[in-house]
Formats: C-alpha cells, structure tokens, sequence
DNA sequence: ATGACTGCCTCTGGCAGA
C-alpha cells in the first residue's frame, strides 16, 4: 500500500503535472492540499477518467484539501477539524481506505509569528493533538499525512539562521509537533533518514531550487498499529524541477500488507 | 534588502503562501 501527499499549490493551474505525477507513480491513496477551489469546480472527473475515486474539501481562492483513491471508493470519515465550531477554514479530510484510517491535513502557516494567524496554528496543533489521540485510543492504523507547517529539527532546513524567526520553526510549533511523536506516531521519513537533510519544499523565490535552498514540512505520521509495516518512504523530488510544478515536492510511504 | 515568485479572484492589485 503507497500512500501519498502533495500540497499542490492550485488544482486548476497543476492539473497536468498532478496526472502526470498520478499516472508515473501511481500511489494507491494521494492526499492532495492547496487545491484552492471551491468545491463545485474540483476537477473529479479528471480524475476518476484515470482510475482514481475522489473526495475533497474545497474552499474559496485558498486552503482545501483532497482524498484519491486508486479503483476504491474512499469512505469518508471526518470532514474539517473537529474542536472549533466556527473554524471554516477548509484543512483537514479523513476517509476509510483499504484498511486504513487516512487523514490529510493542511495545517495552518502560522506566520507573522507572533499574532493572530500563529495562535490560530498553535490552536489547530491542540486540536489535531486530540482528534488523534481519539484515533490512537481506538487503536485504528492510521497515517496522518500532508503539510504540516513545522520543520521538526535544524537538520530539516537548509539554513537554520534564514528560518529563525519564521512561524515553521519556532519551539512553539515544534514542541505541539514532538507532542504528536511522544504519543506514539512515527515519523516515517525521518525515521528512515536519521541523518535529515531531506527537504519536501523549495520556496518559488532566490533560486531556492536551483540551489537546494530547502526543507522539509510535508510529513507522514504513522499510529502504532502501522509503524511496524513501514517498508520506505521519499519524496518524489524530481517534480520539482519540472515545468510550473508546485513549490512542494509529493512524499509517499509504502507499508506492507 | 520593506527584495525575489506564484496562484487566486478580479476592485488585474492585494493577499496569501512559507
């Protein structure tokens, strides 16, 4: 079972480039986020014409997030996070795949830290902190996937000193992280790349890409119930390089039946 | 260096992203 997660940056603008992504990899879940439309424009039938069933989140002009799945209906489980009535925000879907709880999620930038826009991501944090250990509770194998926002360690970024004040890195951030990791979810790329230096995001601007000015946001959390079926993770980094791809890279975890 | 690039909706410039 491959499952996957790519922050898109725009359905509409990236729709080549995802089927194409979709077609050469062929992961049997993606978890898509950014799709940034509403969700009477969500393109499913582009999808379902190669193979995959969707479901999806939308949101006007920015957030939404999307569910495929390859030849199987997702069941959908959750839709939005739950704890705040009057979030709107369209972050976070869950659905019933092959056996597995699946959770996307989008969760929120945070900056200008401090203000507003990061309480409201350290709130989400909290939030997602108790949705999951709901899951947890029930001992359902679970991956909790997508962008997180959070570069977990300095030897998940490029620069340590260029990110310093930014909301993906600060201990706030990275403590509600590690909190998820303390309750028992593995990381699943980190733990088969000990050493970091695997990057998931090159910013559009500088160069950053033609410079390997990167680091590494998008995660897969695997519950106890699967982290012993891990068998390899990545991220398709070429798709980066490629003509008007989005500035995130997709990242895959395939576990043993 | 208040920089850079990209997508969205469209008040085609301002906002958001990270």
């Amino acid at each position: 079972m491959k499952i996957a997660s790519f922050n898109i940056n725009g359905v509409k603008a990236r729709l080549p480039r995802l089927l194409e992504w979709l077609e050469e990899r062929r992961p049997n879940v993606a978890c898509l986020q950014e799709i940034k439309s509403i969700d009477e424009n969500f393109p499913a039938g582009e999808f379902e014409k190669i193979g995959y069933k969707p479901i999806w989140h939308g949101q006007k002009s920015f957030n939404g997030v999307a569910i495929l799945s390859d030849g199987v209906e997702p069941e959908e489980a959750q839709r939005g996070l739950p704890g705040d009535p009057d979030d709107e925000q369209a972050r976070y879907l869950e659905a019933d795949i092959g056996g597995y709880r699946v959770c996307n999620l989008y969760l929120p930038n945070g900056n200008p830290q401090p203000g507003p826009k990061f309480d409201y991501k350290l709130a989400w944090m909290k939030r997602l902190r108790e949705r999951l250990t709901e899951l947890r509770e029930k001992e359902i194998p679970a991956v909790v996937l997508g962008d997180f926002n959070v570069i977990p360690e300095d030897k998940d970024t490029w620069s340590v000193k260029a990110m310093q004040d930014d909301a993906l890195m600060q201990p706030e951030s990275r403590d509600a992280y590690f909190r998820l990791l303390h309750d028992g979810w593995t990381d699943a790329i980190d733990t088969l790349n000990p050493r970091g230096g695997v990057w998931t995001f090159w910013d559009y601007q500088a160069g950053a890409w033609q410079k390997d000015h990167g680091f590494r946001i998008d995660h897969i959390l695997l519950s106890p119930q699967c982290a012993d079926r891990l068998v390899s993770a990545g991220v398709d980094k070429e798709y980066r390089g490629r003509e008007k791809a989005s500035d995130h890279a997709p990242v895959w975890v395939e576990l043993r039946d």
